[in-house]
Order: structure tokens, then C-alpha cells, then sequence
DNA sequence: ATCTCAGGGCCAATC
DNA sequence: GATTGGCCCTGAGAT
């Protein structure tokens, strides 16, 4: 694979292994769930055919998108007779072939999740001919035909992606996010356009749709940035500035013995053997842990500086959130008025953008320019899942209002209204996320301890094939250092701290594993864009 | 002129 | 009696 500024070519083909998860993980978003779904899936392994409400086998488009039969004529009864469900459980039921008929409220609800149109039904009952969506279909099938036949990717820090299968149809949302706000410049037009097209049938069950310029308390709130001028970025894929952040610093042998501890790698060598609060110390009460002063002559005089130099890599939160933002514009830009990107497609985008930025903030420390590019690369490919994690973690400490996702956008998003309509392996990820957001912020996690631990991820000894394994040791060490001394002094009254801090990167991991899970479920149902830097960590990792 | 295909209607099966 | 879902009809748009 290519990472921003890596011109390694390794064409890899892309080889699905859906083998390789277990039959959980698919069916944690309800897709299917019994073992006559896995029968079908298994008789059908094509996921092209398979209804992206409950998982039947599409009969063609109808309403909008690929959908089965039963689902067609479910969304048009629906419509017609302007039907009110409720449902007797929490608007989250399975939504599969079997129990597709058990709750029709989600079923509704998911219909319009995965962007079946009610405009579409026509009010005149009027049989025959074809509708205003036809464009909508065609540039739909054409992206398929591009999925299927092997578009070469012209992004220069792109790999080509080669598939042989086909991809999922449209992709299965666990949102359904109206992008009114980045696809229309101007607010007022946005309010007075709440969905792509008006409503035509008064049907007052609310869509799942949220719309971030249409009901603020809800969904998606405008972002208050000074983006205007910054929307001329170039980003990303051409990386034109560099950080050429002036280390004076190189690095000084220190002799600690080296344990191939399992699944430590989240807990630095000198932690676990040079650290005052230890593993073992951590749990231990603490007027129990050992106070000795750090003897390493690396340390006291030189962490502030030390410290203050890994800051200035630091990209500034708001240029970050107009560069994505931009691209996001650009990219609902290049699209049709009807072909919005869906809720998960722009997650993936902000989060394809965000990690092209902390690839670019590894590239330009001058602390990893000093490893050779091979392990550069590998260590990148190892952690790229759990930076990105660090980095919505620490966005939400800095900048999250209780009970808000602070998007990478500067957006915010009701944490209540995405678990309302995820689906169970996303509800999980967000719950579990939040959980540690909250520990983090009990801990007033600041920047220097942030920076630290997103350095501490990145140089992990433990990653296999890395060739230089003393050199990222002892950087991981110094940081780790760094980072001792410096909750040691500016928080006297929380010695643990420090151990606390390294205390949640174990569960950094885990969510990132998870994450990485997850999206490559929703890479096999062909939900991800083929052309990301995201998709091609996945590959890479999976491959 | 013919073909394609998506929306509508019908009706047996099921709830 | 209401709902579901498979099948067929229709006809605007594409070829």
C-alpha cells in the first residue's frame, strides 16, 4: 500500500475474506441473523443481490435504490395509505428476512434509513413509465461497473485497488445523514429544504433522516469556523506543506531490558521496569507506589522542551476542520444534486481525511523522520486505527459538549440520536468511545499528555517486521518519560495520573480493533469508498 | 419501432 | 380483516 508521502508500490489485489470473521460481527447491525439467513447468504454469496432493508434478494430498483420485492411493496402500501406505525420495542428491531413482518415501524424506518424515497411513489397512482430518478440509477450502476471493473486509482498516494467480486449495493446506513449543510452553501436554503426532494405524501413518521441545518437539537449543528478562506487548501493527496519541525534532538542509548510481554504494547518498556507508578504500582493503592525520582539523565531538564517540540507537529483544530470540511464540499461538489453522500460515507470521509493528516503529523516529527521508511510505514500500518481514536478522543475532551460528538468538521451530533439508530456494533463503539472520553475527562487529559500518547501509540516496539526495534524503543521510552515527569509536575496532587493515562490505551486499542472490525464488514458490503487512504489501511492490515 | 425497467395493481398466502 | 409478497401489467424513456 501507499501512505501519504510513501511511494512504495505493492499492487495487492484486493481478496475479501468474509471467512474471517465470525457470523457475529455481520450480523450485529441486523442484517441477518438466523441460520436460514446464513443459509441464503451462503446459496447467495453475491451481497449485490441482497436488500439493504432485510437482506432478500433485490428484484431491481425501486423507490431509489436496490431493494427486494417485499420491501417495494411494503415502502409503497406505506406511502399510499399513508400509514402510522408504531413500534412496541425501542425502534432498534432486527430488521432481516425472517423478522422483516414482526415490526413495521423499523421496517419503515429503515426503508427511508437506506434512502428508499417516498417522493417516488407517485400520488397520481399512475402505472407504467419511469420516474425522475432515472439519472439517479444510472449514475448508481455506473459506479458499480467501476467498483467491478478495477478503476485504477489516480490519487497519487493511492494504491490500485483491484476487486473481483461485487461490491455490496447501496450501502446499508446505520444514519442517514441530509448533508444540507455541506451541499448547500447558503443556510436559509437549507432550512427550507430539509430532504432532497418534498415531501409529497404527508407521512408524519420522522425519517431517520437527520439534517444538521433543519433541526439543530437533533442532528448535525453548523460549524461556527472562519472557513471561507480556508476552503482554498489543497487536500488532500498532495501533501505540499511540510512541518519541518526543528528537533534539536537525538536520541541516547539507554540500556532497558527488552520483555516480549503479550499484548503489551500498549505499556512502554520503561513503564512496565523504569516507571515510579508501574503496572504493578497502578494496582496498588497509591500511597503504596514507590515516589523514587526518575535517574535517567535523559529526562527532567529536557521534557518541557522536549515536550513543547513533539506540540509543535500539532495541527491546529480549526485549520483541520476547514480542510475536511472543504473536502467534503469538494466532494458532494462532484456530485449530482440527487447522489448526496450518505451519513457513513461522510464519517468515512472525515475520518479518511483525518488520517491523512495524522499520517502527514508522523511524517513531518522529526522524531519518526529518523526511522527508515520501512518502518515508518509498518508502524503506520499498525497504529493508523488507534490514532485515529486518540484523535477523536481527544477532540472530544478538548471540544465536546456532554452528551455531543464533537465532529472533525467542528459539527456536532447528539450522541442519543446516533445510538437511537445505529445499529448494535456502532451503538457499542459510541457507547464505549463516550465511556472513555468520560474517563479522560475526569483525568483532564491536556495536550502534552495527548501528544505524548499518540507518540507512545506510534512508536510500538511490539510491531512486527520492525526493523529498527531498539531505535523506536527508546523513542517510545523518552516520551514515556516525558510524559511521567510531566503529570508528576503539573499535577502533584494526581501521582497516578500517569499511570491512569497509560491505563486507557488498552481500550484505545481494543475500540480501534473494533473499529477496524467494523469498517471492514462494511468494506466487504462495499459501503466504503475504494479509493481511500482508510479503505487501503484496512486492506493493508487484512491482507 | 422496439426494448427496458421501475411503479402500480392484483390476489393467494399468511398473520 | 389486515397485511404480506410474488407476479404481472403498464407506459415513459432509452436505444
Amino acid at each position: 500500500m501507499d501512505l501519504p508521502g510513501y511511494h512504495l508500490q505493492q499492487d495487492q489485489p484486493l481478496v475479501h475474506h468474509p471467512g474471517n470473521y465470525p457470523e457475529d460481527l455481520i450480523n450485529l447491525e441486523g442484517s441477518s441473523t438466523s441460520q436460514e439467513q446464513k443459509t441464503e447468504a451462503e446459496s447467495r454469496p453475491d451481497s449485490e443481490d441482497s436488500c439493504p432493508v432485510c437482506g432478500d434478494k433485490v428484484s431491481g430498483y425501486h423507490y431509489g435504490l436496490l431493494t427486494c420485492e417485499s420491501c417495494k411493496g411494503f415502502f409503497k402500501r406505506s406511502v399510499q395509505n399513508n400509514k402510522h406505525y408504531t413500534c412496541a420495542e425501542q425502534q432498534r428491531c432486527p430488521m432481516n428476512l425472517s423478522q422483516r413482518k414482526r415490526c413495521p415501524f423499523c421496517r419503515f424506518q429503515k426503508c427511508l434509513a437506506v434512502g428508499m424515497k417516498k417522493e417516488a411513489v407517485r400520488a397520481d397512482r399512475m402505472r407504467g413509465g419511469r420516474n425522475k430518478f432515472g439519472p439517479l440509477y444510472r449514475r448508481d450502476r455506473q459506479m458499480k461497473q467501476q467498483k467491478v471493473y478495477h478503476q485504477s486509482n489516480t490519487d497519487p498516494y493511492r494504491i490500485k485497488v483491484e476487486t473481483g467480486q461485487i461490491h455490496g449495493p447501496q450501502a446499508l446506513n446505520d444514519l442517514q445523514v441530509v448533508t444540507s449543510c455541506i451541499s448547500h452553501p447558503s443556510p436559509s436554503e437549507a432550512v427550507n429544504q430539509p430532504h432532497m426532494y418534498p415531501s409529497c405524501m404527508g407521512q408524519s413518521s420522522e425519517p431517520m433522516s437527520l439534517d444538521c441545518t433543519v433541526n439543530t437539537d437533533r442532528g448535525l449543528t453548523p460549524p461556527s469556523l472562519p472557513y471561507p478562506g480556508l476552503y482554498h487548501c489543497t487536500f488532500p493527496g498532495h501533501p505540499e506543506e511540510k512541518l519541518e519541525v526543528p528537533f534539536g534532538y537525538s536520541p541516547v542509548p539507554v540500556n532497558y531490558t527488552v520483555h516480549s510481554t503479550p499484548n503489551s504494547s500498549f505499556t512502554p518498556r520503561s513503564t512496565l521496569e523504569s516507571s515510579p507508578c508501574s503496572t504493578k504500582s497502578l494496582t496498588t493503592p497509591v500511597s503504596q507506589a514507590p515516589t523514587q525520582t526518575p535517574t535517567n539523565p535523559l529526562s527532567s531538564a529536557l521534557t518541557p522542551n522536549f515536550l513543547s517540540q513533539l506540540l509543535e507537529g500539532e495541527q491546529d483544530e480549526s485549520q483541520l476542520n476547514a480542510k475536511v470540511l472543504a473536502s467534503l464540499q469538494r466532494e458532494q461538489a462532484n456530485r449530482g444534486k440527487h447522489d448526496r453522500l450518505n451519513t457513513f460515507s461522510i464519517m468515512c470521509k472525515m475520518a479518511d481525511q483525518t488520517l491523512f493528516c495524522l499520517v502527514e503529523w508522523a511524517r513531518n516529527s522529526s522524531l519518526f523522520k529518523e526511522l527508515k521508511v520501512e518502518d515508518q510505514m509498518v508502524l503506520l500500518q499498525s497504529c493508523w486505527s488507534e490514532l485515529l481514536v486518540l484523535d477523536h478522543l481527544c477532540r472530544q475532551v478538548t471540544y465536546g459538549k456532554e452528551g455531543c460528538i464533537y465532529l472533525v468538521t467542528g459539527q456536532q451530533i447528539e450522541v442519543s440520536t446516533i445510538i437511537s439508530q445505529a445499529g448494535v456494533t456502532l451503538s457499542s463503539l459510541v457507547s464505549r468511545t463516550q465511556d472513555l472520553v468520560s474517563k479522560l475527562k475526569a483525568l483532564h487529559l491536556d495536550r502534552h499528555e495527548f501528544v505524548c500518547l499518540k507518540y507512545l501509540v506510534l512508536f510500538n516496539p511490539d510491531v512486527k517486521s520492525v526493523h529498527n526495534r531498539r531505535q523506536v524503543e527508546q523513542t517510545q521510552e523518552r516520551v514515556n518519560r516525558a510524559l511521567m515527569e510531566y503529570t508528576q509536575r503539573n499535577h502533584p496532587g494526581h501521582c497516578d495520573k500517569f499511570g491512569q493515562l497509560l491505563l486507557r490505551l488498552p481500550e484505545v486499542r481494543s475500540i480501534s480493533l473494533q473499529i477496524e472490525d467494523y469498517l471492514y464488514q462494511r468494506h466487504l458490503q462495499g459501503d466504503l469508498p475504494c479509493n481511500s487512504l482508510l479503505t487501503e489501511m484496512l486492506h493493508t492490515k487484512h491482507s
